[in-house]
DNA sequence: AATTTTATTGCAAATAACTACAATAGCAGG
DNA sequence: CCTGCTATTGTAGTTATTTGCAATAAAATT
Protein backbone atom coordinates (compact mmCIF):
# COMPACT_ATOMS: atom_id res chain seq x y z
CA UNK A 1 0.00 0.00 0.00
CA UNK A 2 2.62 2.35 1.02
CA UNK A 3 4.45 1.23 -1.93
CA UNK A 4 2.41 2.27 -3.86
CA UNK A 5 1.55 5.52 -2.70
CA UNK A 6 4.92 5.89 -2.60
CA UNK A 7 5.76 5.02 -6.26
CA UNK A 8 2.65 7.38 -7.13
CA UNK A 9 3.83 10.17 -5.75
CA UNK A 10 7.10 9.65 -7.60
CA UNK A 11 4.88 9.73 -10.74
CA UNK A 12 3.34 12.58 -10.06
CA UNK A 13 6.90 14.46 -9.55
CA UNK A 14 7.03 14.62 -5.90
CA UNK A 15 8.72 12.83 -2.95
CA UNK A 16 8.27 9.88 -0.50
CA UNK A 17 10.07 10.94 2.86
CA UNK A 18 10.39 9.92 6.72
CA UNK A 19 7.52 12.78 7.68
CA UNK A 20 5.30 11.50 5.13
CA UNK A 21 5.38 7.79 5.56
CA UNK A 22 4.52 7.69 9.18
CA UNK A 23 1.73 10.31 8.64
CA UNK A 24 0.24 8.01 6.12
CA UNK A 25 1.00 5.22 8.76
CA UNK A 26 -1.07 6.87 11.17
CA UNK A 27 -3.55 7.31 9.58
CA UNK A 28 -4.55 3.93 8.27
CA UNK A 29 -4.14 2.41 11.27
CA UNK A 30 -6.29 4.91 12.99
CA UNK A 31 -9.10 4.27 10.09
CA UNK A 32 -10.85 7.18 11.47
CA UNK A 33 -10.87 10.92 11.60
CA UNK A 34 -7.85 12.48 13.57
CA UNK A 35 -7.26 16.27 14.33
CA UNK A 36 -3.43 17.54 12.59
CA UNK A 37 -2.42 17.86 15.92
CA UNK A 38 -3.11 14.58 17.56
CA UNK A 39 -1.61 13.08 14.55
CA UNK A 40 0.95 15.42 15.06
CA UNK A 41 1.77 14.12 18.56
CA UNK A 42 1.82 10.53 17.63
CA UNK A 43 4.14 11.12 14.53
CA UNK A 44 6.53 12.54 17.21
CA UNK A 45 6.41 9.27 19.42
CA UNK A 46 7.28 7.93 15.91
CA UNK A 47 9.77 10.46 14.35
CA UNK A 48 10.83 12.83 17.31
CA UNK A 49 11.38 15.32 14.99
CA UNK A 50 8.19 15.91 13.42
CA UNK A 51 7.03 19.53 13.46
CA UNK A 52 3.73 20.48 13.31
CA UNK A 53 3.86 22.73 10.39
CA UNK A 54 5.33 19.66 8.82
CA UNK A 55 2.19 17.89 9.93
CA UNK A 56 -0.20 20.56 8.44
CA UNK A 57 1.89 21.28 5.30
CA UNK A 58 1.62 17.11 4.72
CA UNK A 59 -1.96 16.83 5.45
CA UNK A 60 -2.45 19.62 2.89
CA UNK A 61 -0.50 17.97 0.41
CA UNK A 62 -2.17 14.75 0.96
CA UNK A 63 -5.42 15.86 0.72
CA UNK A 64 -4.55 17.68 -2.58
CA UNK A 65 -3.38 14.29 -4.08
CA UNK A 66 -6.47 12.60 -3.10
CA UNK A 67 -4.55 10.55 -0.64
CA UNK A 68 -6.62 11.67 2.61
CA UNK A 69 -9.61 13.41 2.97
CA UNK A 70 -10.31 16.75 5.07
CA UNK A 71 -13.92 16.64 6.50
CA UNK A 72 -15.73 19.55 8.07
CA UNK A 73 -17.09 17.52 11.29
CA UNK A 74 -19.40 19.76 13.19
CA UNK A 75 -17.50 22.26 14.52
CA UNK A 76 -15.11 24.93 12.17
CA UNK A 77 -12.31 22.90 12.07
CA UNK A 78 -10.69 19.99 10.05
CA UNK A 79 -10.03 16.63 10.41
CA UNK A 80 -8.27 14.04 8.51
CA UNK A 81 -8.91 10.32 7.38
CA UNK A 82 -6.87 7.86 4.82
CA UNK A 83 -9.06 8.15 1.52
CA UNK A 84 -9.03 4.25 1.31
CA UNK A 85 -12.59 3.59 2.07
CA UNK A 86 -14.79 6.47 0.93
CA UNK A 87 -17.31 7.64 3.16
CA UNK A 88 -19.23 11.00 3.86
CA UNK A 89 -21.26 12.41 5.99
CA UNK A 90 -24.01 13.50 7.82
CA UNK A 91 -24.46 15.66 10.61
CA UNK A 92 -27.52 16.46 12.30
CA UNK A 93 -27.71 20.25 12.92
CA UNK A 94 -29.66 19.65 15.96
CA UNK A 95 -28.02 17.29 18.27
CA UNK A 96 -24.47 17.21 16.29
CA UNK A 97 -24.96 13.16 15.51
CA UNK A 98 -22.43 12.56 12.66
CA UNK A 99 -23.13 9.66 10.43
CA UNK A 100 -21.15 8.55 7.68
CA UNK A 101 -22.37 7.34 4.26
CA UNK A 102 -20.98 4.77 1.87
CA UNK A 103 -19.77 6.21 -1.43
CA UNK A 104 -21.46 3.50 -3.05
CA UNK A 105 -24.47 5.34 -2.49
CA UNK A 106 -22.44 8.27 -4.45
CA UNK A 107 -21.59 6.25 -7.70
CA UNK A 108 -23.50 7.07 -10.20
CA UNK A 109 -23.63 10.74 -9.75
CA UNK A 110 -19.48 10.27 -9.68
CA UNK A 111 -19.55 8.83 -13.48
CA UNK A 112 -22.02 11.20 -14.16
CA UNK A 113 -19.76 14.12 -13.37
CA UNK A 114 -16.56 12.78 -15.07
CA UNK A 115 -18.47 12.69 -18.67
CA UNK A 116 -19.77 16.36 -17.89
CA UNK A 117 -16.79 17.92 -16.52
CA UNK A 118 -14.16 16.18 -18.75
CA UNK A 119 -12.22 15.75 -15.17
CA UNK A 120 -10.17 12.59 -14.26
CA UNK A 121 -12.05 12.86 -10.68
CA UNK A 122 -10.18 11.02 -7.91
CA UNK A 123 -11.23 12.23 -4.18
CA UNK A 124 -14.04 13.96 -3.39
CA UNK A 125 -15.90 14.23 -0.17
CA UNK A 126 -19.62 15.33 0.69
CA UNK A 127 -21.05 17.10 3.90
CA UNK A 128 -24.40 17.16 4.52
CA UNK A 129 -25.85 18.95 7.06
CA UNK A 130 -29.91 18.67 8.26
CA UNK A 131 -31.71 17.14 10.23
CA UNK A 132 -32.05 13.22 12.05
CA UNK A 133 -35.13 11.45 12.08
CA UNK A 134 -35.68 12.18 15.57
CA UNK A 135 -34.38 15.98 16.09
CA UNK A 136 -36.90 16.26 12.84
CA UNK A 137 -39.95 14.95 14.53
CA UNK A 138 -39.26 17.02 17.52
CA UNK A 139 -39.74 20.34 15.01
CA UNK A 140 -42.05 18.66 12.94
CA UNK A 141 -44.34 21.72 10.83
CA UNK A 142 -40.87 24.19 10.91
CA UNK A 143 -41.05 25.87 7.76
CA UNK A 144 -37.05 25.68 6.67
CA UNK A 145 -34.84 27.74 4.56
CA UNK A 146 -34.84 24.53 2.56
CA UNK A 147 -38.11 25.09 0.76
CA UNK A 148 -37.48 27.55 -1.64
CA UNK A 149 -33.80 26.59 -2.16
CA UNK A 150 -34.43 23.12 -3.48
CA UNK A 151 -37.11 22.32 -5.75
CA UNK B 1 -35.31 37.71 2.82
CA UNK B 2 -33.05 38.53 5.67
CA UNK B 3 -36.76 38.68 7.26
CA UNK B 4 -37.10 35.34 6.56
CA UNK B 5 -33.97 34.12 8.22
CA UNK B 6 -34.40 35.59 11.67
CA UNK B 7 -38.08 34.40 11.78
CA UNK B 8 -36.40 30.99 10.71
CA UNK B 9 -33.68 31.63 13.53
CA UNK B 10 -36.65 32.55 16.07
CA UNK B 11 -38.40 29.51 15.53
CA UNK B 12 -35.47 27.50 15.90
CA UNK B 13 -34.98 28.81 19.58
CA UNK B 14 -31.63 31.19 18.49
CA UNK B 15 -31.67 35.15 17.87
CA UNK B 16 -31.09 37.78 15.17
CA UNK B 17 -28.76 40.06 16.44
CA UNK B 18 -26.88 43.30 14.87
CA UNK B 19 -23.69 41.15 13.98
CA UNK B 20 -25.40 37.91 12.30
CA UNK B 21 -27.89 41.10 10.14
CA UNK B 22 -24.31 42.18 8.87
CA UNK B 23 -22.56 39.34 8.37
CA UNK B 24 -25.46 37.48 5.95
CA UNK B 25 -25.60 41.21 4.52
CA UNK B 26 -22.16 40.99 3.56
CA UNK B 27 -22.28 37.47 2.50
CA UNK B 28 -25.44 38.14 0.37
CA UNK B 29 -23.57 41.04 -1.12
CA UNK B 30 -20.42 39.64 -2.12
CA UNK B 31 -22.18 36.30 -3.56
CA UNK B 32 -18.57 34.53 -3.51
CA UNK B 33 -16.25 33.47 -1.21
CA UNK B 34 -14.95 35.45 1.72
CA UNK B 35 -12.58 34.44 4.14
CA UNK B 36 -13.37 34.87 8.01
CA UNK B 37 -10.89 37.89 8.49
CA UNK B 38 -12.47 39.79 5.10
CA UNK B 39 -15.76 39.26 6.37
CA UNK B 40 -14.70 41.05 10.09
CA UNK B 41 -12.62 43.90 8.14
CA UNK B 42 -15.85 44.19 5.90
CA UNK B 43 -18.25 43.93 9.08
CA UNK B 44 -16.37 46.34 11.08
CA UNK B 45 -16.52 49.28 8.39
CA UNK B 46 -20.44 48.83 9.34
CA UNK B 47 -20.59 48.54 12.65
CA UNK B 48 -17.46 49.49 14.26
CA UNK B 49 -17.92 47.23 17.41
CA UNK B 50 -17.78 43.85 15.82
CA UNK B 51 -14.66 41.19 16.46
CA UNK B 52 -12.82 38.61 15.47
CA UNK B 53 -14.47 36.16 17.79
CA UNK B 54 -17.83 37.24 16.87
CA UNK B 55 -17.46 36.15 12.95
CA UNK B 56 -15.97 33.13 13.54
CA UNK B 57 -18.51 31.74 16.19
CA UNK B 58 -21.28 33.29 13.80
CA UNK B 59 -20.07 31.82 10.46
CA UNK B 60 -20.07 28.35 12.31
CA UNK B 61 -23.48 28.85 13.60
CA UNK B 62 -24.46 29.79 10.29
CA UNK B 63 -23.19 26.90 8.77
CA UNK B 64 -24.73 24.68 10.71
CA UNK B 65 -28.25 26.41 10.36
CA UNK B 66 -27.93 26.35 6.67
CA UNK B 67 -27.41 29.33 5.91
CA UNK B 68 -23.97 29.52 4.70
CA UNK B 69 -21.44 27.11 3.17
CA UNK B 70 -18.14 26.14 3.92
CA UNK B 71 -16.08 25.29 1.31
CA UNK B 72 -12.45 23.79 1.85
CA UNK B 73 -10.90 25.61 -1.65
CA UNK B 74 -7.76 24.46 -2.74
CA UNK B 75 -5.17 25.48 0.68
CA UNK B 76 -6.75 24.78 4.23
CA UNK B 77 -8.18 27.20 4.72
CA UNK B 78 -12.34 27.54 4.95
CA UNK B 79 -14.17 30.29 2.92
CA UNK B 80 -17.59 31.29 3.39
CA UNK B 81 -20.25 31.98 1.17
CA UNK B 82 -24.24 32.63 1.11
CA UNK B 83 -26.23 29.53 0.38
CA UNK B 84 -28.80 30.92 -1.51
CA UNK B 85 -27.25 29.60 -4.54
CA UNK B 86 -26.38 25.75 -3.79
CA UNK B 87 -22.71 25.04 -6.10
CA UNK B 88 -20.00 23.01 -5.49
CA UNK B 89 -16.25 23.14 -5.95
CA UNK B 90 -14.04 20.90 -8.30
CA UNK B 91 -10.23 21.81 -7.54
CA UNK B 92 -7.27 20.42 -10.49
CA UNK B 93 -4.89 18.84 -8.10
CA UNK B 94 -2.42 20.25 -10.74
CA UNK B 95 -3.07 23.71 -11.28
CA UNK B 96 -5.41 24.69 -8.65
CA UNK B 97 -8.01 25.79 -10.97
CA UNK B 98 -11.08 25.97 -9.38
CA UNK B 99 -14.25 25.27 -10.73
CA UNK B 100 -17.67 26.01 -9.85
CA UNK B 101 -20.78 23.03 -10.45
CA UNK B 102 -23.89 23.97 -10.31
CA UNK B 103 -26.13 22.22 -7.63
CA UNK B 104 -28.49 20.74 -10.32
CA UNK B 105 -26.21 18.01 -11.38
CA UNK B 106 -26.42 16.45 -7.93
CA UNK B 107 -30.15 16.78 -7.69
CA UNK B 108 -31.24 13.22 -8.04
CA UNK B 109 -28.14 11.83 -5.40
CA UNK B 110 -29.49 14.62 -3.04
CA UNK B 111 -33.08 13.14 -3.39
CA UNK B 112 -32.18 9.48 -2.86
CA UNK B 113 -30.24 10.48 -0.19
CA UNK B 114 -33.18 11.74 1.96
CA UNK B 115 -35.14 8.71 1.06
CA UNK B 116 -32.58 6.33 1.86
CA UNK B 117 -31.36 8.07 5.60
CA UNK B 118 -34.75 9.75 6.85
CA UNK B 119 -32.52 12.58 7.59
CA UNK B 120 -34.60 15.83 6.59
CA UNK B 121 -31.22 17.38 4.44
CA UNK B 122 -31.07 21.26 4.05
CA UNK B 123 -27.48 21.68 3.50
CA UNK B 124 -24.52 19.91 1.79
CA UNK B 125 -21.35 20.94 -0.01
CA UNK B 126 -19.12 18.66 -2.29
CA UNK B 127 -15.48 19.11 -2.75
CA UNK B 128 -14.21 17.33 -6.01
CA UNK B 129 -10.61 16.88 -6.32
CA UNK B 130 -9.22 15.81 -9.55
CA UNK B 131 -7.10 16.56 -12.58
CA UNK B 132 -9.04 19.16 -15.02
CA UNK B 133 -8.65 18.40 -18.79
CA UNK B 134 -5.63 20.05 -19.72
CA UNK B 135 -3.50 18.74 -16.46
CA UNK B 136 -4.88 15.67 -17.53
CA UNK B 137 -3.81 15.22 -20.70
CA UNK B 138 -0.19 16.46 -19.95
CA UNK B 139 0.19 13.01 -17.64
CA UNK B 140 -1.42 10.28 -19.82
CA UNK B 141 -0.76 7.09 -18.84
CA UNK B 142 -0.32 7.55 -14.86
CA UNK B 143 -1.61 4.70 -13.05
CA UNK B 144 -4.00 6.57 -10.48
CA UNK B 145 -4.66 5.75 -6.83
CA UNK B 146 -8.36 6.19 -8.20
CA UNK B 147 -8.49 2.55 -10.01
CA UNK B 148 -8.62 0.61 -6.89
CA UNK B 149 -10.67 3.10 -4.74
CA UNK B 150 -13.52 2.63 -7.12
CA UNK B 151 -14.55 -0.01 -8.93
C1' DA C 1 -43.73 48.90 29.52
C1' DA C 2 -41.30 46.33 32.87
C1' DT C 3 -39.44 41.70 33.96
C1' DT C 4 -37.28 37.48 33.23
C1' DT C 5 -34.74 34.17 30.84
C1' DT C 6 -30.92 32.81 28.49
C1' DA C 7 -28.71 33.32 23.84
C1' DT C 8 -25.12 36.17 22.30
C1' DT C 9 -21.36 39.40 22.46
C1' DG C 10 -16.77 41.56 23.66
C1' DC C 11 -12.70 41.11 25.86
C1' DA C 12 -8.52 38.92 26.60
C1' DA C 13 -5.86 35.08 26.56
C1' DA C 14 -4.82 30.54 24.66
C1' DT C 15 -4.39 27.45 20.75
C1' DA C 16 -4.15 26.23 16.22
C1' DA C 17 -2.60 26.87 11.62
C1' DC C 18 0.25 28.93 8.21
C1' DT C 19 4.60 31.03 5.93
C1' DA C 20 9.41 32.56 4.61
C1' DC C 21 13.70 31.21 4.20
C1' DA C 22 17.91 28.72 4.69
C1' DA C 23 19.35 23.99 5.27
C1' DT C 24 18.56 19.16 4.12
C1' DA C 25 17.82 15.13 1.55
C1' DG C 26 15.06 12.42 -2.29
C1' DC C 27 15.82 10.60 -6.54
C1' DA C 28 16.99 10.84 -11.46
C1' DG C 29 20.89 10.66 -14.43
C1' DG C 30 25.54 9.90 -15.32
C1' DC D 1 28.24 5.03 -6.33
C1' DC D 2 28.42 10.14 -7.12
C1' DT D 3 26.42 14.46 -8.53
C1' DG D 4 23.09 17.89 -9.34
C1' DC D 5 18.58 19.56 -9.19
C1' DT D 6 14.89 20.84 -6.54
C1' DA D 7 11.17 19.11 -3.44
C1' DT D 8 10.79 19.03 1.37
C1' DT D 9 11.91 20.00 6.12
C1' DG D 10 12.89 22.64 10.51
C1' DT D 11 13.09 26.92 12.66
C1' DA D 12 11.09 30.85 14.18
C1' DG D 13 7.89 34.14 13.67
C1' DT D 14 3.18 35.52 11.99
C1' DT D 15 -1.48 35.08 11.43
C1' DA D 16 -5.79 32.70 12.10
C1' DT D 17 -9.13 30.55 15.04
C1' DT D 18 -11.06 29.19 19.29
C1' DT D 19 -12.46 29.59 24.26
C1' DG D 20 -13.88 31.14 29.17
C1' DC D 21 -16.24 34.36 31.44
C1' DA D 22 -18.68 38.40 32.74
C1' DA D 23 -21.60 41.76 30.60
C1' DT D 24 -25.25 42.64 27.27
C1' DA D 25 -29.47 42.40 24.98
C1' DA D 26 -33.16 39.58 22.21
C1' DA D 27 -37.71 38.04 22.78
C1' DA D 28 -41.27 35.82 25.44
C1' DT D 29 -44.27 36.71 29.49
C1' DT D 30 -46.70 39.33 32.55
Amino acid sequence: MLDRLSELLRQRGYRMTPQRLVILNILLQAGGHLSPLDICHRAQSTLPGMTEATVYRTLNFFTQQGFVLAAHVGNGQLMYEIALREHHHLICRQCGANHEIEHRFLEELYRQFQEVTGFKIDGMHVTFFGLCPQCRTSREGNKLLADDRHA
